[in-house]
RNA sequence: GGGGGCGUAGCUCAGUUGGUUAGAGCGUUUGCUUGACAUGCAAAAGGUCACAGAUUCGAGUUCUGUCGUCCCCACCA
């Protein structure tokens, strides 16, 4: 027989536990048409990535949900994977090329592809082996990666499928554009920052007169592809200039001054220079207007030929030059310092600009339309629901998607280009000839698809779609998927319309989102701050399981939580507990034969227990449902370590160091019965711990991790007795007050007076009571006190204790605390009042409400006057 | 400009459909090596639930407004 170490020690088992796990095969969901599914798709980590507290919170919220609905006897599959992460990845290797002096043109594209899957194979295996270390469950068997076989076929399909309805185009608008990536990127991969710039005015020459208009900028460099400039048409000040001709500075163009209702009167000068290919506002004027579109700069942002004697320079030292050559004409009328909203690249950094260029979108009116109504008739829903609003927010005013990047590491464009005849042709298999002409010579488009193109098809690609797969007609769709607020519109939302317009349905039915974990001070958690935590320290450190409890602990869905390390103290703290209540009852089980549940004789504290346990299993149960899962953990712990720990622990020492010897193997029995029901709630949240503990039990058969979740058995809730078994515990309770309040030490035992009308209830848990409450003799009375002696008195539920305490009492201090007593009694009976003589009360409340009222309010006034009695008896 | 969150004990946060005396962890005070656990036990202090109205017999909880604070989106060149 094994000996539980006094203290618990994640070191001397996580590891062991999950290996056993998975030579089990504990994870792995097999089809099984007789159960009912559950589904989870992990949200994919970046492939080269490493886990950071968000993942852990993630897939810990997942791993409970997944080992709970497994545990209830679904079939339970929780699907793991990683993501290509294109631009991310890409960033990482052409970084690691540059060490070596080399750039990614230079090595070309086959070769950088190879070392991006090299690079791939070596770290791509490090965020699983973290996931793991969590705990988490999932069927390794069936992980998945954005870029296999099976997924880029569904990328292609769901491409061609898109193409033919004509949802995917490609045209010439503006999009953001990485002069560091070398990219276009989508309107969610912008991040704006305030910073700080100039506002310069120029004045643009009215051609044939000596009159100048004065526009202001904050990017001077893009005049040089100005092709119009705009004022209201409402403004006045500028309506008899509308028409004219300007001369652009610096170049020998003319431009025209046209009217627009897209100009703010009110802002700068009114007038506004018009550069379509480098301004999303101006492009659309532009449209409007039928202005040319000029583009000034190259890919890299260096000025190109269109900006004359300034190409090839950086676009910020052509801004220098450009502010000093308009000074020199004169044509600089003033600079003012200007603080606006500028995009970066959320990979790199690097201020983005906004350029004309040629790229595939997504058309997303379309496709926006049928995601919103599946929100909004239920289909699919937010955990909380104001998600559904902020859901509802970015569908409503979404964009066309532009998904080509002019990347390497990703999904090739399945669009070829027929060099004879021009021909462009989708397809989802490689195509030989030319539809048209015949050609076989055939190029495919050089770019690759935006990441998340891939991402969005994540719920069923990774079954198997398009081919009708086994998995895919028996998991899909999912149940539920566990994300982060700040995913919605990148993921949640592409995957919800791209699983309507491809599967015909729901990719998911719930969507649990939580929020973010921040450090300490609230502040979120950040490479450039530095005041990121590694889950995998503290992993080391306290256990994975201290980790997971610490995460959801006082969460609530949606919100942000802090993590700090005496939160998972104070979990490693709750699990320590665990283990030793379960160290106690082993101890006390060695070698016993222990009887079921159901051959006991209960007492009144076994049913006490039973009933805690099974409304603990009701709350815990209903709150996992509804993803409460910080409720369903407190309930836990206050239930683990209040009811069993604190009481029934306590409660069952003088049965188990006593004579009876069928008392104890009663006692043990509940124990036991209590205890494995404990661990197996608490197994979805602390795996590995409450499984180390299964193997101690003496009843135990099998594993927890397998075992059957705990059900709410009403025959077992003894909802009356436990009620009636309160009044012990409220007994204990106010002696153990009664002692510190008058200073007696604890090691004194008192002689306790009662006067009740529970005596049978009370000789019952005599010795329970003798020895939590620190008695020596119980002894039942009539008068209202101790046989003549000086005492100290307490009202408590089922009656009035006296103990006589003599020279250890001191009259005043006594006093004190009696008159206190009186007064909260009194507070007690007026607040009773207050809502009893309101007739609108007793007439419009519940029956039942009213009712406990009155029973209350005769309850206090008993108190009332039982005090008032005791205080009186001191003066005699 | 649009959307959303938050404001409850010294700190960090819970509070399910309105209904006992508003909870927890940490911290604080006092006392305890009580045959599982000092990563512990017992007792206690500490809150006019931001403010003002409204609905209701009854509001931390619903509605309106105000103040403070944070986030997301859009964006005036």
């Amino acid at each position: 027989m094994r000996e539980m170490q006094t203290t618990y020690n994640h070191k001397d088992f996580e590891e062991r536990i999950y290996a056993d796990w998975l030579k089990n095969d504990c994870f792995r969901a097999e089809i099984d048409l007789e159960k009912v599914p559950f589904t989870v798709m992990m949200p994919p980590p970046n492939v080269t990535g490493q886990l950071h507290m968000g993942h852990a919170m993630d897939e810990t919220m997942q791993d409970i949900l997944v080992r709970f609905k497994r545990m209830q006897g679904y079939c339970a599959l929780w699907l793991p994977g990683t993501d290509h992460a294109a631009l991310a990845t890409e960033v990482k290797v052409a970084q690691q090329l540059r060490e070596e002096g080399l750039s990614k043109e230079e090595v070309g594209r086959e070769e950088f592809l190879r070392r991006t899957w090299a690079w791939k194979e070596k770290y791509g295996g490090r965020i699983v082996e973290q996931l793991k270390k969590l705990g988490s469950s999932c069927d390794w068997s069936r992980l998945a990666f954005t870029m296999d076989e099976k997924c880029s076929l569904a990328v292609r399909e769901a491409f061609f499928r898109l193409y033919k309805k004509g949802l995917i185009y490609r045209g010439n608008r503006i999009i953001n554009w990485c002069t560091g990536c070398k990219t276009a990127l989508s309107d969610v991969e912008v991040e704006y920052s305030e910073d700080a710039g100039h506002f310069w005015y120029f004045n643009y020459p009215v051609e044939g007169t000596e009159e100048y208009i004065t526009i202001a900028t904050t990017r001077p460099e893009t005049m040089l592809g100005d092709t119009a400039v705009a004022v209201n048409p409402k403004d006045k000040r500028y309506s008899r200039y509308v028409g004219k001709t300007l001369c652009l500075p610096l170049t020998d163009r003319k431009i025209p001054l046209i009217a627009d209702e897209y100009v703010d009167p009110e802002f700068g000068t009114g007038c506004v220079k018009i550069t379509p290919a480098h301004d999303p506002n101006d492009f659309e004027v532009g449209l409007r207007h039928n202005l040319p579109v000029i583009r000034v700069m190259n890919d890299d942002g260096t000025m190109n030929e269109a900006s004359g004697k300034y190409a090839g320079l950086d676009r910020f030292e052509a801004r220098k030059q450009i502010v000093a050559k308009m000074q020199e004409l004169g044509l600089l009328v003033k600079i003012e310092p200007h603080t606006h909203n500028v995009g970066h690249c959320s990979r790199c950094g690097t201020t983005l600009e906004p350029v004309v260029s040629r790229q595939w979108f997504v058309k997303m009116q379309p496709l926006a339309k049928p995601a919103i109504d599946a929100v909004a008739k239920n289909k699919t829903k937010f955990t909380p629901d104001r998600f559904s609003k902020i859901y509802y927010n970015w569908l409503e005013n979404i964009r066309d998607w532009c998904i080509s990047r002019q990347l390497w590491w990703g999904h090739r464009i399945p669009v070829w280009y027929c060099e004879d005849c021009g021909e462009e042709i989708c397809a989802v298999e490689t195509p030989t000839v030319c539809p048209k002409c015949g050609s076989v010579r055939l190029k495919q488009d050089e770019d690759v698809l935006d990441t998340w193109f891939s991402s969005a098809l994540w719920p069923f690609s990774t079954l198997g779609w398009p081919n009708n797969t086994p998995d895919f007609n028996y998991f899909y769709p999912t149940d539920v998927l566990v994300t982060g607020y700040d995913i919605i519109p990148f993921w949640v939302m592409r995957m919800m319309f791209s699983g309507i317009e491809q599967t015909d349905k729901v990719p998911f039915r719930d969507v649990l989102i939580h929020g973010l974990v921040r450090d300490e001070q609230g502040r979120k958690m950040s490479k450039s701050l530095g005041n990121g935590i590694d889950p995998l320290e503290i992993i080391e450190k306290y256990g994975a399981d201290s980790l997971r409890l610490s995460l959801v602990t006082g969460i609530a869905p949606g919100n942000d939580t802090r993590f700090t390390d005496t939160k998972v103290e104070a979990s490693r703290n709750f699990i320590n507990k665990v283990w030793n209540a379960a160290r106690f009852v082993v101890m006390n089980a060695q070698g016993a034969e222990v009887p079921a549940i159901t051959d006991i004789r209960l007492q009144p504290a076994d049913r006490w227990i039973i009933s805690r346990l099974q409304s603990c299993i009701r709350e815990v149960t209903l709150s996992l449902q509804k993803y409460d899962l910080g409720i369903a953990a407190d309930k836990l712990i206050d239930f683990t370590w209040n009811d069993f720990c604190d009481w029934y622990i306590e409660l069952s020492k003088p049965a188990l160091y006593g004579e009876d010897k069928e008392r104890k193997r009663a006692t043990l029995g509940v124990l036991l019965f209590v205890l494995d029901n404990a661990l197996k709630l608490l197994h979805p949240f602390i795996p590995f711990v409450t499984e180390e503990i299964y193997s101690y039990l003496p009843n135990a058969k099998g594993k927890v991790i397998t075992s059957d979740y705990p059900r709410y058995n009403m025959k077992l809730s003894y909802k009356k007795e436990a009620k009636v078994f309160e009044g012990v515990i409220d007994l204990i309770k106010a002696v153990r007050a009664m002692k510190v309040e008058v200073n007696c030490p604890p090691a004194k035992k008192v002689h306790l007076y009662l006067v009740t009308e529970a005596r049978r209830l009370i000789a019952a848990n005599k010795n329970s009571i003798l020895r939590l409450a620190g008695a020596s003799a119980i002894e039942f009375t009539e008068n209202g006190n101790g046989n003549g002696e000086k005492t100290v008195s307490k009202v408590c539920e089922i009656g009035q204790i006296f103990i006589p305490l003599g020279e250890l009492v001191n009259l005043d201090e006594e006093r004190a605390r009696l008159n206190k007593e009186l007064e909260r009694i009194k507070g007690e009976i007026a607040r009773a009042d207050g809502k009893l003589l309101n007739k609108n009360f007793v007439a419009k409340a519940p029956k039942k409400l009213v009712e406990d009222e009155r029973a209350k309010k005769e309850k206090y006034l008993d108190m009332k006057e039982k005090v008032e009695k005791q205080l009186k008896g001191l003066f005699e």
